[in-house]
DNA sequence: GATGGCAACATTTTT
DNA sequence: TGTTGCCATC
């Protein structure tokens, strides 16, 4: 569980262990409680478990029943306090393990605190649900969906999906998109649903025209999904919810067999999420949510920080236990993370302390452009490694949106510093990889309309619009499905090489179908569909660099597919990847990702790149108050995720989409108190108001270059900088322990960095102006 | 119905 | 800047 696809970038589920039906607790194989003496059976006395914790955390793992709320502030031991709490209701009998939700925020959270729980209490963990909202909605649904007329088979349709029905549906009902454009219209729907709004309230509340126009498209949206058999993100858990109210039966079980509940990251809640918890928790109250609202930073996609506030009003007898000691970050930094995050006045005041040391000053470096900016990077994560120490693996930098990451890959390759950037595209959303998946999909559920148009002229048959046009009427006409209007092209009025071609993909599906019948896994149907559709035929003659690549994903697609029995878990499995997901703690690379990629890990050291107003707060922040804080919790997270080391730099100019702008340094760089701060030279300090021609005056123009990989000997790894937590018992995100995903480093970053950009065609850096330069540290 | 070329557009952040 | 979608042509 949790571990890496060898060779292949696509995560195995963190989820589940066994794929069981849902038993009766006394089915699951576990003994239950008080059958089971504490301290045998290979389980800890539950004493054990409280050992190496402070106050707080002990109270927070020893107090059974009744709600409890955790304030767990940045690196105060909270997944260590959540996983040691589920060991010891197990250890103490006061839980079977099967009776015990734990809902995380990424699969590789779940993953992990599944590992650990197997480390504390033995293989009996595998009978817990450890997942995240989506997959444990999505196993619940999978038992019952067919009460709300959905086929148990249903798909799940990514954002992409989404969109491309949207646009569908706007397209068809002449709305113009320039004025509706499909993604504004998605966010007002998924803004909805994670209210738990559907679109007859919509209706209802609209004032204005447009947003009438959107309740139209939110309601053919949700008919469509429904003919479909095919929910989004947000329906997984709008649809769980209504399951639950809808059949009090299905309600009583879970109420029954979940008695204990747990929630990490509860500020990053929507109101659908929250309303899952508190239906679950509605009998037997015993639901611990963990959370910090200084962390909370996905209030764009509906996240409600009122969720946590309001805890105790849902809850008036909950008990609060906050965690303010952090055992992660050198006190400066957490100095530096604190001041910043005091900056925000909606906010309940409180003080993270550490007795740690003091530790070195946040570095500052002022760069000319995102170039320069990436090569003091590279040059210091050089530092780091050969005077330092530190492994390649305990650096991480991060940006505040993907596009960034670009300048930073062309410098590590250059300067030979292993990397991999977590997220950004996800290879699921390949189109060869996606193609594939379709023809899945069209078999696991031939109600599956986007699917089954995707792959009627993929690869190309000759099935064109026209065709598709009159397969769409036809199957309309009938009532049936556009996936069984293939079946009777001919009726619809299909002629021709048209109708050749939709027979050849009749064919293949019914191959499909027959081999899944036959227990063909989900591997022999993605080599089914590559050979039988003539997909690799054609990558094969594609000798070039892409060609070989989709074939290559092809392959890793089937590596995938190979670790499931069953097609819908496969499937399942790939909709609910996450770019996180994709971290695998490789030791020997820097990590690069976005700010809120990297929430709950930590690392020795790191980089926060990019700070200048309008990038990091990003542009849309600035005029809004709400979302500027939101910005700056962003920026505590980045900050906080620091052990010792911690840079912060900005760049006076940045090309961004081809054109350079100017910029001004970010004031969260001002928020930071100046005697915490030294700046590591650059532009405006070392040669203040001078332009800098010659690159080669840099001081890391002349770093040695090593092979990528390279990093000093094992043996040096003694030291504190080399224990992954020296502090605790493995909370440290960077475990090391995974296989390193082979060859998932793309291979663009590696083709572009090999031809450095001639020094004669180096942009000089624009001229900071004065008024853009700010007094050093203020 | 397929192909190639050009223009317009786009970037927050993600389960 | 890179991608996507539209249009004209074969």
């Amino acid at each position: 569980m949790g571990v890496a696809v060898p060779g292949g970038p696509l995560p195995r589920l963190g989820g589940f262990g066994a794929y069981d039906e849902l038993g009766e607790p006394d089915e699951m194989g576990d003994p239950g409680p008080g059958r089971r003496p504490a301290g045998i059976d290979g389980l800890p006395a539950p004493d054990e478990l409280l050992q190496g914790l402070n106050e707080p955390q002990r109270r927070a793992v020893a107090c059974h029943g009744g709600p409890l709320l955790v304030i767990a502030g940045a690196g105060s031991g909270k997944t260590r306090v959540l996983t040691r709490r589920v060991a010891h209701l197990i250890a103490s009998g006061e839980a079977r393990p099967s009776e015990i939700l734990a809902i995380t925020f990424t699969n590789k959270a779940a993953g992990e605190m599944r590992e650990r729980l197997v480390d504390l209490v033995g293989p009996v963990a595998s009978r817990m649900w450890v997942s995240t909202f989506h997959a444990a909605c999505v196993r619940i649904l999978r038992s019952h969906a067919d009460r709300l007329g959905y086929r148990r088979s249903f798909t799940i349709y990514d954002a992409a999906d989404s969109r491309h029905l949207v646009d569908r549906i706007l397209r068809e009902r002449n709305l113009d998109t320039k004025k509706l454009p499909p993604r504004s219209v998605l966010a007002a729907i998924s803004g909805a649903k994670s209210e738990l709004v559907d679109f007859e309230t919509f209706r209802a509340r609209a004032v204005t025209i447009f947003e009438q126009r959107i309740a139209d498209v939110y309601g053919e949206y949700q008919e469509r999904l429904v003919a479909a058999s095919a929910m989004d993100f947000d329906d997984l858990l709008v649809v769980t919810v209504n399951l639950l109210q809808a059949c009090p039966d299905v309600l009583e079980t879970y109420q029954r067999r979940f008695r204990y509940v747990l929630v990490d990251e509860y500020q990053d809640t929507n109101r659908a999420q929250n309303e899952l918890v508190l239906m679950l928790a509605a009998e037997h109250h015993n639901v611990c949510v963990v959370g910090d609202a200084d962390q909370s930073i996905y209030g764009f996609r509906g996240a409600d920080i009122r969720n946590i506030l309001e805890f105790e009003e849902a809850f008036p007898e909950a008990q609060v236990i906050p965690l303010e000691q952090n055992y992660r970050s050198t006190r400066t930094i957490l100095d530096a993370a604190n001041a910043v995050i005091g900056h925000n006045t909606t906010r309940v005041p409180k003080a993270l302390w550490s007795q740690g040391e003091t530790g070195e000053p946040v570095r500052r470096y002022r760069a000319d452009d995102e170039h320069d900016e990436a090569a003091w990077v590279a040059a210091e994560i050089c530092r780091l490694r050969d005077k330092e120490g530190l492994r390649l693996g305990d650096v991480a930098v991060f940006y505040r949106t993907n596009a960034q990451s670009r300048a930073l890959e062309e410098a590590l390759v250059r300067a030979a510093i292993a990397f991999k950037v977590v997220g950004g595209t996800r290879f699921y959303d390949r189109r060869e990889v996606k193609d594939v998946l379709a023809y899945l999909r069209v078999v696991a559920n031939p109600a599956d309309e986007m699917s089954a148009r995707r792959i009627v002229n993929v690869p190309r048959r000759g099935v064109g619009d026209t065709s598709v046009a009159k397969l769409s009427a036809w199957a309309r006409a009938e009532g049936r499905s556009f996936a069984e209007a293939l079946d009777h092209a001919g009726e619809a009025g299909v002629v021709g090489k048209a109708l050749q071609g939709v027979s050849a993909l009749c064919g293949v599906l019914a191959d499909l179908r027959s081999a899944a019948a036959a227990g063909g896994g989900p591997a022999r149907m993605v080599e089914l569909v590559a050979e039988r559709t003539g997909y690799r035929t054609v990558l094969e003659a594609d000798q070039t660099v892409e060609g070989r690549g989709r074939l290559e994903n092809l392959g890793e697609l089937a590596g995938a597919a190979a670790e499931y029995d069953d097609l819908d878990q496969f499937l399942e499995s790939v909709a609910l990847v996450s770019d996180a997901d994709d971290l695998d703690g490789d030791a020997s690379r820097v990590s690069l990702m976005t700010l809120q990629t990297a929430k709950g890990l930590e690392f020795p050291a790191v980089f926060l790149v990019g700070m200048e107003d309008g990038v990091f707060p990003h542009l849309r922040a600035l005029d809004d108050p709400r979302q500027l804080e939101e910005e700056r919790r962003l920026c505590y997270v980045g900050m906080t995720r620091a052990r010792r080391h911690l840079y912060v730099s900005h760049a006076w100019s940045r090309t961004l989409w081809g054109s350079t702008s100017h910029a001004i340094p970010s004031r969260f760089l001002a928020e930071l108190p100046p005697e915490l701060v030294q700046d590591t030279g650059g532009a405006s300090t070392s040669r203040p108001g001078a332009l800098r021609r010659v690159p080669s005056r840099r001081p890391w123009a002349s770093v040695p270059v090593r092979d990528a990989g390279d990093r000093p000997s094992a043996g040096d790894g003694a030291d504190d900088f080399h224990d992954p937590d020296p502090w605790g018992d493995g909370d440290g995100a960077v475990t090391g322990r995974r296989a390193a995903a082979a060859g998932s480093q793309r291979p663009r970053s590696v083709t572009r960095g090999a031809a450095p950009r001639p020094t004669g065609t180096r942009r000089l850096p624009k001229m900071a102006e004065e008024r853009f330069r700010q007094p050093p540290g203020r």
